[in-house]
DNA sequence: GGATTATCATGAAACCATTTATGGACAAAG
DNA sequence: CTTTGTCCATAAATGGTTTCATGATAATCC
């Protein structure tokens, strides 16, 4: 059943059944008409490769993350695919792994499929060095590519993120006009927005004033344990009164090590966690945690793609704000300035 | 850049070009090597579309899911993918929500995509009267159907799933050995496996001789706090010792009852989640659970398939059996019976 | 009112980039 | 001299979109 059946049982060619088909063009609204049934009645569909080579263009991105397990990661994919599928876009989604190697494959991979557009998300891409960002960069000169929570200059690359920055400077100076004195960040890997909140929150402890002794910052890579672990050792020889993580997990393992040393949340320990994911009113107490608005960052991020497509002029970079969403591992002097703000 | 320039410069016929592309046919060693030679500097990338359109397809096989962000659903599709692409396949992600009319929409629309099989991710499209699986059937009669963790019959349908009866009749067995005399099972909406988990229960309880007074089942839709509410006033006219639920976040609403009411866990109330998400180990104490395999349920969801699109026979049905994970929320008896068995 | 022009509906044909069936040329073997 | 087999070119699908040409009809002009 292809469009010549069509044309052949309508008595007309094919470019008017094509013509109705794609709304292009003038059909007079008898023959339209006649058409539309026809292809009602036989269920005909056109064949997408060979409107994809007419067209060159399948209406298809991309969709490049690591791992869309992640939960984090798995809100961002929901969220674009809801905005791609409701501007008619469909998604091919490809997780690479956090091998580097295996990303380049998948996005040249993307790219021979003939995407029209490539979304990075959670940005764990462009992490690497300059010299590895080439791939990108090539892939930029044939379609748009955009990031989401990562950032990386260069033609035909749009990038949408959340402020980090100015959500941990936020954040911490908040916590420090509740009389906290020595707080405490905890960090994974540092990609772009890992950079960004710390340098937020070292901003705000110098803003604030802290000498360099009475605030601390920690990397820690695995598991709950992990940090647990890390908190133990780091008790020993630092003092710490409010804990912010760059995500939830690293909250979760802070809230376990209080709970282990027998320290009462929030009152003797101050958490706060970043991403406001599933797991907050899962603990007990239920975190505080920063929630960068994800919905909103793809949504721009599609917004962004759109523009690129049309050709039309979109910024290389938009940044928008987080907001605090508190709950009971911060204390009541923490909600009211959050609520003042 | 088409396999015409590339024929041109090789000074050969496209069909030998594409002979050596698809490595089909024969090709003396000498042309083919001249010809990867030039593919290869030029960067020549065969057009997709016109390929799909020779060879009647992409190797996209379409994912319909309710909704990638859950949790369990997340999981589900990144196994999937996973699996899909090391089989050289490429996955098209599409999210439908909960409305019986969009799901329509959008199988009809992976089919006008012209994948090569549909997956069916967590089951929620098959739920519905007889009448509305009809949709499914018809997909069935062009594509293989593969349902994970759902369950219908029909040719060209596979389902891979966990033997979700003999999990909740196995585990539930354990905890009645263990002197729990009131058990109670929370669900959700009853879908497929829904309806085979409060099978099980009901069958080990009728088993292990209990009186229809001595055990309880309820429905709770919605968040944590329904299930607290729930449980709130369902305490007030019945006695259980023992919650096993159909999901984590349902065990997480128990966990947070048994703590509101001063109950300990696991001396008073023993809780044993399903699915064994990552919300487990957030919990204090940590939440036992019933892990159904799903990364193994996945993989022989992409077995069927492969058989099924290479014409060869499969079994319509394959029913994985599940794991207790034994943690904190369960008593040591507990932990020993499952060691045991 | 007849010639001119604009508009509209439609068809013919080119084009998109591949796969593949068919068969021809040539060489080696019988 | 025929057979067999290898290598490869020709040409026919595959199923659409789109440009261009054309005929018909309607509007405008003098």
């Amino acid at each position: 059943m292809n469009i010549y059946d069509i044309s052949r049982q309508a008595g007309v060619s094919i470019a008017t059944v094509s013509r109705v088909l794609n709304g292009s063009g003038k059909v007079s609204e008898a023959t339209r008409e006649k058409i539309l049934s026809i292809i009602k009645e036989t269920g005909y569909t056109p064949n997408a490769f060979a409107r994809g080579l007419g067209l060159n263009t399948m209406n298809t991105i991309g969709i490049l993350c690591a791992d869309s397990s992640d939960p984090y990661l798995a809100l961002a994919i929901y969220h674009v695919e809801q905005e791609l599928r409701s501007h008619g876009y469909d998604s091919i989604l490809c997780c690479t792994g956090y091998d580097y190697q295996t990303k380049v494959k998948y996005l040249e991979l993307l790219l021979s499929k003939r995407v029209d557009a490539v979304i990075l998300a959670g940005s764990t891409f462009v992490e690497a060095s300059p010299a590895q960002n080439r791939h990108i960069l090539d892939a930029a000169k044939e379609v748009p590519v955009i990031i989401i929570n990562g950032y990386l200059e260069g033609r035909g690359i749009y990038c949408s993120v959340c402020d980090d920055f100015d959500a941990l400077r936020a954040a911490t100076k908040r916590v420090l006009d509740c009389d906290r004195k020595n707080p405490l960040y905890l960090y994974r890997a540092l990609s772009y927005s890992g950079r960004e909140k710390l340098r937020g929150f070292e901003a705000a402890c110098l803003d604030y004033g802290l000498s360099r002794e009475a605030y601390h910052t920690g990397g820690v890579n695995g598991s709950i344990y992990d940090t647990i672990n890390f908190l133990e050792e780091l008790q020993k020889q630092k003092h710490f009164d409010m804990i912010l993580t760059s995500d939830d997990e690293l909250a979760i393992g802070a809230l376990k090590f209080a709970r282990a040393r027998g320290l009462s949340v929030p009152e003797e320990m101050s958490i706060l966690g970043f991403n406001n994911s599933r797991f907050c009113v899962c603990c007990d107490p239920e975190l505080s945690s920063i929630d960068c608005q994800l919905s909103f960052i793809c949504a721009n991020a599609i917004t962004l793609l759109l523009k690129a497509l049309k050709g039309e002029p979109a910024p290389a970079k938009t940044a928008l704000s987080a907001q605090i969403v508190v709950r009971g591992t911060t204390d009541t002097a923490f909600a009211r300035a959050c609520h003042t703000a």
